[in-house]
DNA sequence: TTTATAATTGGAACCGGTTCCATTATTTAC
DNA sequence: GTAAATAATGGAACCGGTTCCAATTATAAA
């Protein structure tokens, strides 16, 4: 591998020369910018990263850290992020926010854990990290984020830090989910809820008891089935609601995976969906066109969600000003799982 | 932050001795083992990444490449794969081999593009390299082998290269699931196929078709339909075979997404999944048991895969000597989606 | 006790970049 | 044409580890 004094030997300049190329900045004379840029492609020169990385004190890499209730980061989303990062060409590294193993946390809080763990990121060699999902406290953020500044919260806000932190209007959109199925004449309405100890799940869910409550629509805890995101609570949950004999027309799941299992456990027990019991659907997956029936759910811009939240992290890390959007307007997708019971 | 020197000082010893009681090999006496722990710890002492990637020429990162068709790496892969890396404190960099903006790669064709592109990680800074997906082809992977060794398939077969390649029988796979629809009385079967210019895809649709032929099947082409293992090529699939009007009872289609929207384009149509037409999937995703019906399909134990593929990655790399497999059986799982049409 | 052998130890040199400053070449102003 | 300002250049010093060798100390053998 060549190095740039190699390169300066050939190109017959100095190295503080070579470098000024590579980088960009500080002034060279056309002639030499020539000379340089040959000798680099005759010896097929690649900077050494190691090497930058240690006298320039930048990594040139960003991490990702999530958990496992971090929700869905799909393949997809996290190439849209490479993508953004690629013509500065930052490499990206991922990590478990639940990995075990981090040498003796055996008398740690899961809250030191997290933070160690996201200390150990960074240490290991990160500019910046998008933290992803709301499984870890405010608190948390906070202290981590006056250590380290570079930081950025994906699917989760903290009001002391608005300009970091990316996220949905979970509330409005459970408000709207709840709007939806009263829209449609529902008024015995049941819900298998997400994880609510976590901000996101708790707000959609209280936008949808408001919006119930804004109707003067009851809701007797009978028709609460607190899930987990999973098919198996999704599919347990609603067996659960038809035990409990009291009756509804729909249920509200807190995201597509519970909907999908929902609706095969009604069907299986004898139900039709919509025309016995709808299904509203929370997330928009890829296959939510295509379950039995197409079903009705929020649709939400999470890679775009995803990519703001990076440029903001390019922006703090390298002093960059790309354009970067708060805004992540939610969409009401009306397929076929809600009957409206007005016609 | 501090350094081996701040820590040499504090300990009252050289840098040497602090770097051997980092790097835990060479001798070090009980005696200055303890003080140099003791200064690490009084200073909060982090080595830095940067310095020792570029004195030791270790990374101590490996990366993992993929395209567009690789398939299927979801997070909890990721996730096993990390864990595999952690103990060895090995860091993990993923890059999408289908990015644009490599420069000037105007005049390159695809295969050109692909091996730059691995050529560009490993010249980023990692030690070594999975590279997931057939999407490849075998050419290529020799001459990238051939400049840098420390590589790993996952999910394709290079004959080449056989301790290097991770892979299912994926012949066996489609023949097993024809197989399994000819047991259950099948002899009008049609298929949704995946891509076929890939290796697994193809494989798998040789296997099937063989199988046929072993039974004296006879499958008409217009009742093969390529595919591309999306929702919509699945459905649009189901949908073309119904128009061909040549009868079947029964379709094996190449992945469970296919399978899944092909149930439903049929289900629309007014047929019943299986008393009017069986599905085999192929796959077993989690939502298979939730589908309607629930999907009979293949299984293939996937995170095993790719966890010895990681640590043949991390022989290779780091002159390790831990377990690796090769073997990766596959199953046939039988839910409700095929018929027996001998009852 | 002396000598041979093995275990410890310190630190210079190095990895390959970046930065900064002193020096030289080139413009511009008058 | 000369002085002053500006642009271009070379290279030492540095980033924080690892490695290796020479020097020192401890241990074993005679």
């Amino acid at each position: 591998m060549a190095t740039i004094r190699d390169v300066a030997r050939l190109a017959g300049v100095g190295i503080g020369t070579v470098s000024r190329v590579l980088s960009e900045n500080g002034s060279v004379s056309q002639k030499t910018l020539t000379k340089v840029n040959d000798a680099m492609a005759a010896l097929n020169f690649t900077p050494n990263s190691s090497a930058r990385a240690l006298s320039s004190k930048k990594y040139n890499t960003i991490g990702i850290w999530g958990t496992e209730t971090s929700g869905e980061l799909d393949r997809k989303t996290l190439i849209k992020i490479e993508h953004e990062l690629e013509p500065f060409n930052i490499k990206i590294i991922v990590t478990d926010g639940d990995k075990k193993s981090t040498k003796n946390n055996t008398h740690n809080s899961p809250q030191t854990t997290h933070r160690k763990s996201i200390e150990n990121i960074f240490k290991s060699g990160c500019d910046g990290l998008i933290i992803w999902g709301s499984d870890i406290s405010a608190l948390e953020i906070i202290q981590i984020e006056n250590e380290y500044p570079n930081i950025v919260l994906l699917n989760n806000k903290v009001d002391l830090l608005p300009d970091k932190s990316f996220t949905f209007d979970h509330y409005q959109a459970g408000y709207f989910a709840a709007k939806n199925l009263i829209d449609n004449g529902h008024t015995k309405i049941a819900c298998i809820t997400g994880w609510l100890d976590v901000d996101d799940g708790n707000l959609r869910q209280q936008g949808f008891l408001d919006a119930l409550k804004d109707n003067n629509i009851d809701i007797p805890n009978t028709l609460i089935f607190e899930g987990n995101y999973t098919f198996r609570k999704g599919y347990e949950g609603a067996l659960h609601l038809l035990n409990q004999k009291t009756p509804f027309t729909a249920i509200f799941c807190g995201n597509d995976q519970s909907a999908m299992a929902a609706i095969s456990a009604l069907t299986k027990k004898g139900f039709n969906v919509p025309n016995d019991i709808s299904i509203m659907g929370y997330d928009d997956m890829n296959i939510a066109s295509y379950t039995l029936p197409p079903l009705s759910t929020i649709q939400m811009p999470f890679q775009k969600m995803a990519i703001s939240a990076t440029r903001r992290l390019l922006n703090l890390c390298y002093n960059l000003d790309l354009e970067v959007n708060y805004d992540f307007p939610i969409k009401l997708i009306n397929r076929e799982s809600v009957r409206n019971l007005k016609d």
